[in-house]
RNA sequence: UGGGGCGUCGUCAAGCGGUAAGACACAGGGUUUUGAUCCCUGCAUCCAGAGGUUCGAAUCCUCUCGCCCCAGCCA
């Protein structure tokens, strides 16, 4: 799939280097550090990808660690919804690593700063940090508290441990420099007083590590060699290595930050996704329409076609959209090989054979997928009553719509040709119903007499046939960037985003099938049974995604 | 008008001083019992702009322009 000479992104050449200069002994380590407050969506995949791809590729070890240091926010059904989505991508971690498994060696470092005179408690209040931390422009000033003896410090820090203090009243900063221009430096908060119950620690502890303080420990604790992380992180770095060099660590990993990915059409931010489904314009984290890895599940995407995706959009430093129609192109190719074709019509319009005898029924041959012999055949049933898709017939059809029209003949795929002879309307001039004939030797679909026939349709045995409702899904906005400032983004919703169509009739092989395993319904496009609301006396299956439609796209 | 980044086809993205890969999209054509798949073909004389260095620049230098991130006791 990869030539040989293709040295991969920025990032798998900077590894490459790496091994090849020896560093870190030639090994690598990273992780996906995920905080466990909410649920994983495609862009976590993006990084998820490029973390245990890169530790495959050469041979180490990716690690996924919650990052767990905000009880406020964190649970424990994100932390099991995490797990069963990266399992479900493909990937392997062992156990699960948690930054609270490291509370008591974070404290023992946040000790060994204050010994060094590098961390101090500070007794500002919320605004009052605020305003002595300078602005963009201006550089920040010293806090009072910032000459606290380190026998103070170590006194006010324990205290601070044994839940002596209210919230708000102390945190612990590192000592670094208020006039920094890089804001992350002017003395940045790295333990604050938190009286919650942690998912893992319970009560355990009453003051909590801040992300830069937590996250470079556990990744040097860990063993990690490269930290790969967003760009808005870049502006940490500094921070990041400046607690590694102070303090006395097993090592010092290199962070290195990539793009994140965005999609157009859709919204990949934590608390935009939240608002979608807090206020119902959606129908919980795990809707078929949203990018949430549990949503497109659901929807019927494979964890391969994601994969190929995320290796596809590649990674550097250049903030991106990708479009969408990426994302499918991937789905389609990798449902192409995999999904077995189904017939079933949507929007029925039933036809009747007038030269068919009565109470008949044969049983034909379909294949299961046209180029690959291998997934075998299935009988189908043919009756002298039958639905076809009411898109496949025109009163007054233009010359190049090649379906069934007055007088016009066409191949039901797998059974005959057929000729629609006469057109029955209701009172209100819709049609309700069409008289056809078939022709005997036509059997299978073929054309003995080698005539031409430029429309296959498909069909469904109105005899023997199965009653579901589909789930018609389209993108959830209506702008490419639903985001774009100014407007509220919820204004960009697409009202059409979801149509559903109670009356199809499917053929009666998808009788008994599992949520997750797609079918190609021929000429509609690729569906799944849906793993919520589908019950065996009401299926209910959802629209994967179309096929390409050449068609749609000429007739507009 | 503080600091840190980024600007190569419609969208991603290779390229690392030797004369613009690839993918998606798009446009033509062929095959086809899915207007699907598959198969051909085309698609940046140009790399945000302007200067400069060089035999030679998307790649080096200078300046300009545009966009993104940072002032949570969030991550």
């Amino acid at each position: 799939m990869e030539t040989e000479n293709n040295k991969g992104h920025f990032i798998e050449s900077i590894i490459r280097d790496d091994i090849a200069n020896n560093k870190n002994k030639g090994k690598i380590t990273t992780r996906f550090p995920p905080e466990p407050n909410g649920y994983l969506h495609i862009g976590h995949a993006k990084s998820i990808c490029l973390n245990f791809n890169m530790a495959g590729k050469f041979n180490g070890k990716c690690n996924l660690r919650f990052d767990d240091s905000n009880p406020a926010k964190e649970k424990q059904v994100y932390i099991d919804s995490i797990q069963s989505t990266v399992n479900w991508l493909g990937f392997e971690f062992g156990s699960p690593y948690y930054a609270s498994d490291y509370f008591d060696r974070l404290y023992t470092f946040a000790l060994e700063l204050i010994k060094k005179d590098k961390a101090y408690v500070c007794s500002l209040t919320p605004d009052e940090i605020r305003e002595y931390r300078g602005t963009l422009t201006e550089p920040g000033k010293n806090s009072p508290f910032r000459d606290r003896t380190v026998e103070e410090n170590l006194d006010l820090f324990s205290r601070m441990k044994a839940g002596e203090f209210e919230e708000g009243l102390h945190t612990l900063r590192a000592k670094i420099d208020m006039a920094s221009p890089n804001i992350n430096l002017r003395d940045p908060i790295i333990y604050r007083v938190k009286k919650a119950s942690h998912p893992r620690t319970g009560n355990k502890w009453c003051i909590y590590p801040m992300y830069d303080f937590t996250h470079s420990l556990s990744d040097a604790l860990e063993g990690i060699t490269h930290s790969l992380c967003s760009l808005e992180f870049e502006d940490h770095r500094p921070l990041y290595d400046w607690i590694l060099d102070v303090l006395d660590t097993p090592c010092h990993p290199q962070q290195i930050e990539f793009a994140r990915l965005n999609i157009n059409y859709t919204v990949l931010s934590k608390r935009k996704l939240q608002r979608l489904v807090e206020e119902g314009h959606v129908d919980g984290w795990d809707d078929p329409r949203l990018p949430t890895l549990e949503g497109i599940r659901r929807r019927g995407y494979t964890p391969e076609s994601i994969r190929k995706f995320c290796e596809l959009i590649g990674v550097s430093r250049k903030e991106s959209r990708v479009d969408m129609g990426l994302l499918e192109s991937c789905l389609r190719d990798d449902l192409n090989e995999r999904a077995p074709r189904v017939m079933a019509v949507l929007r029925p319009l039933k036809i009747i054979i007038e030269n068919y005898p009565e109470g008949m029924t044969e049983t034909l041959e379909a294949a299961n997928h046209p180029q690959k012999e291998e997934m075998g055949k299935r009988p189908i049933t043919f009756s002298r009553e039958i639905y076809i898709e009411q898109d496949d017939f025109m009163e007054d059809p233009p010359k190049k719509f090649f379906r069934l029209g007055p007088g016009r003949e066409v191949r039901l795929r797998y059974a005959y040709l057929v000729t629609c002879k006469e057109v029955v309307k209701d009172e209100n001039g819709n049609v309700t119903e069409l008289i056809c004939t078939y022709d005997p030797a036509t059997k299978g679909g073929n054309t003995p007499d080698g005539r031409k026939v430029k429309g296959t349709l498909h069909w469904v045995n109105a005899n023997d046939c199965l009653d579901a409702a589909v789930r018609l899904y389209d993108r959830l906005f209506k702008d490419e960037n639903p985001e774009q400032d100014k407007q509220d983004f919820i204004e960009n919703l697409n009202p059409a985003s979801l149509e559903e169509l109670k009356d199809c009739k499917l053929e009666k092989s998808l009788e008994q099938v599992l949520p997750e395993k797609v079918y190609q319904f021929e000429r509609m496009g690729y569906f799944c049974l849906d793993s919520k609301d589908s019950t065996p006396d009401h299926p209910v299956f959802n629209r994967t995604v179309t096929l390409k439609d050449t068609w749609a796209k000429l007739s507009g």
